[in-house]
DNA sequence: TTTATATTCAACCAATCGGTTGACCTTTGT
DNA sequence: ACAAAGGTCAACCGATTGGTTGAATATAAA
């Protein structure tokens, strides 16, 4: 899936997924013992992890039967260096902002009037 | 409602949320010149801003029968701070965590088993 | 070989999301 | 007084979310 800040930001808005995260910033840890701490069942868990992975936050890495997630804080940083750019940015390029929408995947209503 | 990285991330997840906040980053706004580039309806649009106000990311106050819209920028800063976490710590305080999960509103394991 | 462990898959469920439409309320303009 | 403009509300819709359970798969251990 792309790694999007639409998929990061989905991730990061559940606590179950961002306590996931703490912990993996301690160590790695297999799927099963990042589970225990969680009164969810392990397939609820492997699901979030899929998300986590899926924006990128997070790897996992096959070694036996044990699947290893490790943290990728680089995903994150993408998105925190998106939020700061609000409350220092001092007025925005119109140009510049229907390129971001596009990019976005927003369609503008003269867009779609063209179609 | 509550502001809360729950929320803030939440409303931050959608594309069309994070462009009404870029337009609100040039200045204040009314509901409707807000609506006006994007190819949904006004009802929509008044959703994502209530999502957005909900979450603090911006104020909106009435003024006639305009409601104008104003980016409040330190919801971000809230949330910011909590990512910047993630590369720069070294470790974890268990019982901080668990305090962390708490506030969180994560239901251990261990607790749900008491009640 | 048999059994246990680690994890995912598939089907299902209730709740929520982003969207629509039409009715409605309030304020402004003629 | 009447019409238009600015927004919200309520009901609805299809898709997605976070959760469950039970079966399936693959690897490791006895």
């Amino acid at each position: 899936m792309a790694v999007t800040l639409d998929t990061v930001f989905m991730a990061l808005a559940d606590p179950t997924r961002r306590a996931i995260l703490s912990m993996l910033l301690e160590d790695d840890m297999a799927v099963t013992d990042v589970a225990e701490p969680f009164a969810v069942s392990l397939a609820a868990i492997s699901k979030h992890l899929t998300v986590l992975a899926d924006a990128g936050l997070i790897s996992q890495e096959k070694r036996g039967r044990v699947k290893w997630c490790k943290l990728e804080p680089d995903a994150l940083r993408e998105a925190s260096v998106w939020m700061q750019g609000f409350g220092q940015m001092d007025g925005v390029d119109l140009d510049a902002f229907e390129q971001f929408l596009a990019s976005e995947g927003v369609i503008l209503a003269e867009e779609e009037a063209e179609q």
